[in-house]
DNA sequence: TTCATTATGATGGAGACCATCATTAAAGGC
DNA sequence: GCCTTTAATGATGGTCTCCATCATAATGAA
């Protein structure tokens, strides 16, 4: 539940404010001045100190660099302890595991990658998840239960307690309890969601989708996916099915990598399209054709700003994106703008983060949130 | 802009204080007592009867009638002043304009309900309009300048400023302000938005999907069209062109509605359809088989928690949703409840109604919102 | 050294909330 | 009709949070 615009105690202005205060110091690494961060806040100074003195004390800023230069009495500066505690992203994907540590902010401090063969059963693929995550762990020297809260992407649904409910592209992979088995390894929350939908999370967090609130997000690789961000939020749907288009037989998502895998020729085949392979370059035009009616259907029904292609052929993007817009144009009212993914493939995870730092967020605003910064994993 | 959760002044508290306040109230027009408004914002009693005998004060509210029985002395009750304002909801169709006019809460008070020919030119349609407006305030016996704001709808796409982008059902529409001219006859705001979107807000609002927060709205006449709700509100895309999933000529919804148009039987095709008439009944399983690719698609994107079907053709549902439920189980990962609208013709008018509720919903959260009633006009 | 500039810290005041308690008003029993 | 019970009302004092203002402190420039 979002934090509802509810007024209360006087404590409660006093917790707005300290929010507020903490979403400006965030904004920057460099911290701010009292005087910076009372015109921000539009509170005044006095208050902006209280605030500040009362954050201090429980842990959650710290006095930074004072800032040389400048005429006048130099003033100190605060900033957000981002440092102060830790987020970790997990993704399970077909070929690899790739988990994240990052620090409140979302700053990626170490990444442990650990290869998995895409037959692996049910018990070797949650061993690697495992190796990943001690992995990150022991590259950052921290043990599992320093950690504030933590995110996991799979392919598949996923219902709402952090079970698999399906999952074709994975072996024995329908039914697992993501969240109870990560949750032997680390402390805090295990949050579980389907990849495609982290990866949008992802590009509106941190890539190309910041500034948008309005988004569809194609994960465009071996298998085909998408993710909506809708008024700037995650959408995730009753069943937390929302964007799988892909199930409508007349859309062809299943079909359309197909074009592409089944390439007979030697090495990549956007290579050799590159290279001027003609039969190549009919394949992959097919497979945007598939790819298209997809998001069509997705851009009619929610008009975006904007159409982001991320997943493994994103790296190919420069093959992809001229013939997608071609193809939109011939079916949308208005075709949205399209941008490629840059977060490479740590885009899936970086999503996994956000969901992690998010629930971060929700206990934050939620009353007892800004209390001493020590009491807070386990919350 | 939705009311940020940032703080402030105390007097921001009061103000917040004030609104939960004011929620409350308008959720039992016999209102409350100061005893359960205090348990029910969460105040003590002695900052609840401050804050309604400021509220008393400023015209928002008023004393009730104190119901009798019970033991003890009798508690005063509050009520929230609906019938303090009024607002206008004017729906545009082919075949008529209607005007509703409404307290506050969007209780309808009158209608006016004007015919207008399919064929008629913008002028005669325009000047229809403002015969039902003008019809339903004489109703009310107000004049334009009591009004506190005001919604409009049309088919077509509309954009931010009031004016009709596109309409290809009304001839001569594209490019009408009508923001503009409603502005001439009646002070407030006047906001003007798609009819199909506006079904599905006071569907959302009034009718069947009132405790949903993910809806398809689907218009379903001799135009199809369709709504979204999306967590809780009216999704209208970048472009003001969210829903449109029509223009894939794959959906095929400006077909569909000939199946039954073209229907060469005398009287109504349901009737025959009801009476046992095959030919009745094949046109209008054509008809739904038409319509149910693309609600799938909206179905499929969204993965809505609820249907819901409304428009002229909702009158003979129980021949309808049989057939779509069916169709929908076809392509669908998980079909959802699906419901009949009960709002009759009203329903897009309602929705008019609701935009403008909305409005002063915003000005009310927005700071200066609850200062004297008496200002409140033209803020 | 002095001045201008900017940050800091302290004081007093106002607004909004709360807990508590004496008072008031009605219903019902005697 | 009087008294008891019940529940609302109104008043008091206290605390918290914010604000404006002013004296003080620290630094760079003249």
């Amino acid at each position: 539940m979002t934090a509802e615009t509810t007024g209360g105690d006087l404590s409660r202005l006093r917790h707005l404010n300290a929010l507020t205060a903490i979403r400006v110091l965030r904004a920057d690494e460099a911290g701010f001045t009292l005087t910076e961060l009372a015109r921000r806040t539009g509170l005044s100074r006095a208050s902006t100190e209280d605030v500040v003195r009362d954050l201090t004390e429980r842990g959650w800023v710290a006095e930074a660099e004072k800032t040389a230069g400048g005429v006048g009495r130099p003033a100190r500066r605060y900033r957000f302890r981002a440092d102060a505690g830790h987020l970790l992203g997990v993704d399970i994907g077909r070929h690899r595991v790739l988990a994240l540590l990052t620090d409140l902010d979302g700053k990626v401090l170490h990444s442990h990658r650990v290869e998995a063969a895409p037959g692996l059963g049910r018990v070797e693929r949650l061993a690697a998840t495992d190796d990943a995550v001690r992995g990150v762990l022991r590259a950052g020297a921290l043990s599992g239960d320093r950690l504030w809260a933590s995110g996991v992407a799979t392919t598949g649904l996923v219902d709402g307690t952090g079970k698999v409910m399906l999952s074709e592209a994975l072996h024995e992979w329908t039914g697992v309890d993501l969240a109870a088995h990560l949750g032997r390894l680390v402390a805090g929350r295990v949050l579980v969601e389907n990849d495609s939908k982290l990866a949008a999370l992802a590009e509106n967090w941190q890539g190309v989708a910041r500034h948008s609130r309005d988004v569809v997000f194609i994960l465009s690789g071996v298998a085909t996916g998408a993710g909506l961000i809708i008024d700037g939020k995650l959408h995730r749907g009753f069943g937390n099915a929302a964007g799988e288009i892909g199930a409508l037989p007349a859309v062809g998502w299943t079909r359309a990598p197909e074009h592409l895998r089944d390439w007979p020729g030697e090495g990549d085949i956007f290579a050799a399209a590159r290279d001027g392979d003609r039969r190549a370059a009919a394949a992959i035009r097919r497979y945007v054709k598939d790819l298209a009616v997809g998001v069509s259907a997705l851009v009619l029904t929610l008009d975006p700003e904007l159409v982001v292609v991320g997943g493994g052929f994103a790296g190919s993007a420069d093959l992809l994106i001229g013939p997608l817009r071609a193809e939109l144009d011939r079916w949308c009212i208005r075709t949205p703008e399209i941008r490629v993914s840059t977060l490479a493939d740590q885009g899936v995870a970086l999503g996994a983060v956000k969901l992690a730092a998010d629930h971060v967020g929700t206990v934050l605003a939620s009353g007892s949130g800004l209390t001493s910064i020590d009491q807070f994993a386990r919350a």
